[in-house]
DNA sequence: TTGAAAGCGCTAACAC
DNA sequence: GTGTTAGCGCTTTCAA
């Protein structure tokens, strides 16, 4: 690969004035202009990434980090993420965290290393006091409003207490929360929000699970065995929701007839599942979006007054529910 | 952030000292060690790798390409390459190039001039010669074993083959072979497997769709209404075949008494979607293993006879099927 | 076993 | 408008 030296060589000026004409700096005469356009063609020639920002400790690069990449929910997100990068000029790597802090703290270290622009943290294992540690723009997607960085999530309570008082106007009288993690506070939004919804005329109970898939399903096997009163759950994931549906189902019993389920955030396999997940939609490609431009905000020095968008999740009835 | 000149200093030697110490080169003294450790440690330094790629012209990044990271088979895969790259030592940049070829091109150009230490590919947009005119190794996952790459995968042929016949031994005589992309080569061949398992009791057609969920799902819609007779579908993908099961349902016929699915691939969602997807399994983690395995002996320069490794799927038998 | 110094490819003063 | 040159942080001869 040609490096910027023979460019200038080949085009008959300094390193410099080609430097100028790579990053429109300063006047370049049209002259030399055509020169060097030329020499770059000729040697095929593109400027070193490495070596750009070994000077400038600067790159176009955005870390997007996910907790499971096998949350179908996530994938959505992150071409959102990648589609809106793309077009204002960024590149986005996808870190997949795995759910395991360690992951997590790999993919910082090594994208901080290499001078990464920014990061849009969709997981939850590392605290939020680690990110600003970190110096430079980060903006949280998908978790709480209430977050220390700057973010873009759907009200985690109202979304969640609107699903759940549609499980008790659909006639559940015996509900369950399967809520994720505990301590994470998108989650315990959620399940404020659950609880809001509740009234006396019913009886509930809190699972403590997680948003995937393998959890919920044994959970809910392990519930239903025990053969009390159920006929609503409420997840606070989608993915979990088809755990449940799975483990519901196993069971014997009828989705919606003898239990309804609805589920949280809104993924495009919800309605592929029969017979249908009734959810919690959040506006997967516009939250994506909006933090995608959050973060290119801040990257440019824009005045953006926002700090925190909160979008409106709705709900989307399908199968699970009467 | 410290670098390595302040490391020197700070332990009273060279940089180059501090620098074959980093890399465990050369003869270092232990009191030399011992004096750059704490200062290390003192420092909280970490070495740039910007800069040391820019010197040696290396890093030990894997790009891995899919063609739509919302295609559940494809986390499923990532993830299992990220395992293993990291366990290896390796760190991966998942690219997801959602099915545009410029997509494609530009993240190869960007971790080209990342001096990316090789791609493990199982996308099929740009052409083998592409690939291997970038000259670093490169393993192509999922594709053809007819690959001009290295390249890991199942035998399409055989698979497919498996799974056409099964619906024929379950009673299917009238077939429908729900096709990838023309002249992507692992879709031909799978489209050949399916071919030589007719027989002259049944009769079949050729759909000509992608491997994505929408296109399944309006193909055979349309197919549908037009009221032909069909009992047997065997589509290329898993996810075609969950589109394919919506259009079904949508159109009142019931799965399996009318209408009996075979899928391919093995995602973990087919057991989710009720009644559970019949399919032929590809072995999705031990695919994503052997690949990032191969690549590393390659990078690495180990003797490595292996340059295609074909394994075996099976069919798992779910509620598609009578 | 260690240090000095050149160089990776580029940007950014600074001088002309 | 343009060229010279000093780094960016690291590895790697080459000498000592």
């Amino acid at each position: 690969m040609a490096n910027i030296k023979q460019v200038a060589k080949q085009a008959g000026v300094s390193v410099a004035t080609v430097s100028r004409f790579l990053n429109n700096k300063d006047y370049v005469s049209q002259e030399a202009k055509a020169a060097i356009e030329r020499a770059i063609k000729d040697l095929n020639y593109r400027p070193n990434q490495v070596a750009r920002s070994l000077t400038t400790k600067q790159t176009n690069l955005i870390g997007l980090i996910v907790p499971d990449i096998t949350n179908p929910f996530f994938p959505q997100l992150a071409r959102a993420v990648e589609d809106t990068a793309l077009a204002l000029g960024y590149t986005v790597v996808l870190c997949n965290s795995d759910e395991q802090q360690e992951k997590e703290l790999h993919y910082i270290a090594m994208l901080r290393q290499t001078y990464v622009a920014g990061f849009i943290v969709a997981s939850n294992l590392i605290s939020e006091q680690s990110y600003l540690d970190l110096n430079i723009p980060v903006v949280a997607l998908d978790r709480s409003p209430e977050s220390l960085l700057p973010n873009v999530s759907t009200n985690n309570f109202e979304a969640a207490k609107l699903g759940a008082s549609y499980l008790i106007e659909r006639g559940a009288k015996h509900l369950i929360c399967l809520r994720g993690t505990v301590d994470v506070a998108s989650s315990n939004e959620r399940v404020d929000g659950f609880l809001a919804a509740m009234t006396e005329a019913v009886d509930y109970e809190i699972l403590i699970g997680d948003y995937g898939f393998d959890n919920a399903y044994k959970l809910m096997t392990t519930y239903l065995q025990q053969g009390k009163p159920v006929d609503g759950i409420f997840t606070c994931s989608d993915y979990a929701a088809l755990g449940v549906l799975k483990a519901v189902k196993e069971a014997g019993l009828r989705v919606p007839e003898d239990i309804q389920i609805v589920g949280y955030d809104g993924i495009q396999l919800g309605e592929l599942v029969p017979p249908g997940l009734t959810t919690v939609a959040q506006p997967v490609y516009n939250l994506g979006e909006q933090a995608t431009r959050m973060l290119v905000n801040k990257l440019e020095g824009k005045d953006n007054p926002d700090t925190r968008i909160v979008l409106e999740a709705s709900l989307c009835v399908r199968g699970t529910t009467k």
